[in-house]
DNA sequence: TTGGAATGTCAACAACGCTGACATAAACTG
DNA sequence: CAGTTTATGTCAGCGTTGTTGACATTCCAA
């Protein structure tokens, strides 16, 4: 099987960084890190009746006011079924408000009420400190690192959502 | 609230990095990265009868062989009881062998079979390809600086946990 | 205007977290 | 050494969140 030791000797030193043990390590960093990034959200969500997959639509809808449900699908890549139950009870708790499209009444706009943006800082505020923590721990070269590996790592359509979503705002 | 965008005046250009919309494209980068990370032994698992949660055994199981329930449910942060189900179908398909201790028969011992190996193998195969081709578009400083921020994002006993894997993995 | 495509909703099911109750084995205590 | 406590693992049942299937509404194009 595909064996990055055995690659090594032909590709030279430059390229052991790409041995399987390093690759397996990069794979239980990424997943010990994610714990890790989930964790102070996941605990607030604990108390309410909500979860990961609420915090995610309420993250993208603030990112993205107005956006459709059909748009929030294709950026979380979830079903609009899964979603929909989630966007039902965020509705029915007044986080989250719905207006019909003008041009296209089969469209949903989404949009957070003042109880939505307060939930959503609450839970981007305690993400954003560990973020910010690890960030400054590592400096600035390992975070422009941390970036182009992560952007290496995505499937070319989320990456294109990624990109569209970063040059959206200045 | 805290905005980072407030701070850098205070800390000079080396900081800029952490302003708010540095770290929310950090989360961000973070959300899609992991939805590649482990798009494709989701695709190989899909067609069984297994989830992520089975994958994730096998690696740990595969990593330490001869580890104990209670062992792997440290790393694996979850409880013994979601472990316990996962473990059962994989010795009931005969992937995982569970033995009783000797010293202390409350304990049980888990090895991967030959047939568990296997599927651990097409895994992280999988797993692996995606790593070494972000690892290789990155180059080795922008890796050494991904797991440097990915080490520092974890809570202290995870960080814990992942050191000891990797010392134990010369 | 009618048939098909797009959008969103409701219902039911599977994977996988969780807590609670329990059996067994080890360890401690009087 | 008997009785209690602690540790480990198993079984049962529930909640969140993913899935597919069936359906209503709206738009658009033949």
């Amino acid at each position: 099987m595909a064996d990055g030791r055995m690659m090594a000797p032909h590709s030279g030193e430059s390229l052991l960084f790409l041995t399987d043990e390093h690759l397996r390590q990069g794979i239980e960093a990424m997943f010990f890190a994610y714990r890790g990034f989930t964790a102070d959200p996941d605990r607030i969500l604990a108390d309410m009746a909500y979860g990961r997959a609420h915090h995610r639509a309420i993250h993208f809808i603030n990112r993205a006011p107005g956006t459709t449900v059909n748009n929030l699908l294709n950026i979380l890549g979830v079903t609009k079924q899964s979603l929909n139950r989630v966007l039902r009870t965020l509705i029915a708790d007044g986080l989250v408000q719905s207006r019909v499209g003008r041009n296209d009444k089969r469209e949903r706009h989404l949009y957070l009420t003042d109880e939505g943006r307060a939930l959503e800082q609450e839970l981007s505020d305690a993400q954003r400190a560990r973020m910010r923590l690890a960030f400054r721990t590592a400096g600035p070269e390992a975070v422009a690192g941390f970036r182009t590996v992560l952007e290496a790592m995505m499937d070319p359509e989320m990456r294109e959502s990624f990109d569209r979503l970063r040059d959206s705002c200045p």
